[in-house]
DNA sequence: TGCGGATGTTTCAGTACCTGAAACAACCAT
DNA sequence: ATGGTTGTTTCAGGTACTGAAACATCCGCA
């Protein structure tokens, strides 16, 4: 209730127009990326779902769980996806000889071919950063680095 | 300049470390604003398309063809989301007197209301937002601004 | 005035995504 | 061995999305 110290419940209430202009702008740069990723996608013949699942297992081969949790969707949802990349060759399903219940999924060498083409496809890496000095990179990267951290 | 500012071909080439991770940080941070907006929407029994289309008729009435463009994608694909909000009575669809063809959709005074109310509870606002000083909050609105121009 | 092309909306068929519940197999602790 | 837990799939149901086709209306032009 003091004057001077907002209280969460004051930030909640109150908006502050800089800060509501930094999440505009974020909703901006949300709606970009997303575009060239999907569209992306899309030169390949593959969803926003698809792309992201099958450039997850050009990291590293993931049972169906984990694959689920790293998605933040439930696993029926990951074996549809699966299936789909599977049928196309892109993806491959593998026991687990250390759990018969486990299936590994991963990428195989097409998956992976396709997967680093649609990464250098990414128009969003050159496009709107290309305008940037190397110092503003440097401080747009700490900046985001304390958002996320 | 030649030797020290890369052309658009070099920057296609050479990955760069630095925009790279710069290019990783917004992944995360569209994925992270994506989530929050996803399960705000969710608190109000309101998809993610559902939330984005009542947002825009917060601003103003719009004939579903500019709807569509704003939402980009098809006038077949808005019927069905402003069906489903209509049925909960947050929308309404309007003849519009100057062309019997067009039927704009505009908000409910609920609809204004829920929207409201998912506007405040955006929690990206807050809490990533919040632990920059205000001198950052400026420079990243600049970079935004400068990314997005 | 009437005709024909263009435009706005909807309907329909088809696909993908996504959830939650239920089935099933395999694991593991007791 | 039994029973609870875990990993995957199947299924039903709902939303999102596209492209083609139907339909009404508009508008330019003869």
């Amino acid at each position: 209730m003091a004057a001077t110290t907002p209280t969460p419940q004051e930030m909640t209430n109150r908006p502050d127009p800089l800060t509501l202009e930094v999440v505009e702008l974020i909703g901006q740069v949300v709606a970009r990326f997303h575009e060239d990723y999907e569209s992306g996608a899309a030169e390949h013949a593959l969803t926003g779902a698809q792309a992201r699942l099958l450039s997850l297992l050009c990291l590293e081969p993931l049972p169906m769980r984990r694959l689920a949790q790293q998605l933040k969707c439930e696993p029926s949802n990951v074996t549809g996806i699966v299936d789909r990349l599977e049928a196309r060759g892109l993806v491959e399903r593998r026991p687990d000889p250390a759990d018969r219940r486990v299936k590994v999924a991963a990428a195989t060498e097409e998956g992976r071919r396709v997967a680093r083409s649609l990464r250098e496809s990414l128009r969003f890496a050159r496009e709107p950063l290309a305008g940037l000095s190397e110092g503003e990179r440097v401080a747009l990267r700490d900046t985001l680095r304390r958002m996320l951290g």
